[in-house]
DNA sequence: ATAAATACCTTGACAGGCGATGTATATCCG
DNA sequence: CGGATATACATCGCCTGTCAAGGTATTTAT
């Protein structure tokens, strides 16, 4: 079962700094660990994926350089910044508050 | 704390179907209900409710009715329908389901 | 050779949230 | 009486984020 659009919009940043969070990556490695980790629920498509970078770029909250491979395609990583981490935790802090509130309003049958 | 606008993009729907699930009720009563219960988190602006009334009533999810209050401004009544009840449990495995998914997907630090 | 996987990126359409604005009624307070 | 506030509905147009479609280039497997 796979996530819904409108749910992946409001998740879409948390989830690509929380992959940062761990160690410096590009975009296509980013999104294959985001694909597997969750079983194959959660997608972002590339397009969504290169609109965030930008995004997040802009803002600050991560920054590029681009690999030295010797072989294979070019690859562009990106590092999480101090800001981003910052509004990682921000992100995540809101994801625990929304998950209360959501919850509670919420009608369970019984 | 409030919710930001793109996680209540996502819950919209089942927010509102969710106080519809108890009881008629009509737009502002509404409003004020989830305001209320969420202790001032999560508010639907009335363009977005509105907005939304329109969606469900088009998708079969609730139907209308005027109230005939003798006093006060007149209320529009909004039913959850059965093809309604079924989406709200659909909504709401849909946010069962994500909540796991988005929590496996954040980084906890220690 | 050809297909598939890896890897990047842009454009334009579309949907949903919401600020601003408008209507009308009722109540509260001085 | 008159102005402010609350109740109650609704629409318009902007903005933002997702994503289908399309494009480029390299590497690996068959």
């Amino acid at each position: 079962m796979s996530i819904a659009a409108d749910l992946i919009r409001g998740h879409t940043d948390a989830v690509i700094l929380s992959v940062l969070m761990r160690r410096d990556s590009y975009g296509y490695d980013i999104n294959k660990t985001i694909l597997l980790s969750s079983g194959g629920a959660y997608e972002l498509k590339e397009a969504t994926l290169y609109t965030a970078f930008k995004r997040l770029e802009d803002a600050g909250a991560v920054s590029s350089y681009w690999g030295d491979e010797n072989t294979g395609a070019r690859r562009k990583y990106y590092t999480i910044t101090d800001k981003g981490k910052e509004m990682y935790r921000q992100l995540y802090s809101d994801w625990e508050n929304a998950k209360c509130i959501i919850d509670s309003l919420m009608y369970k049958e019984k």
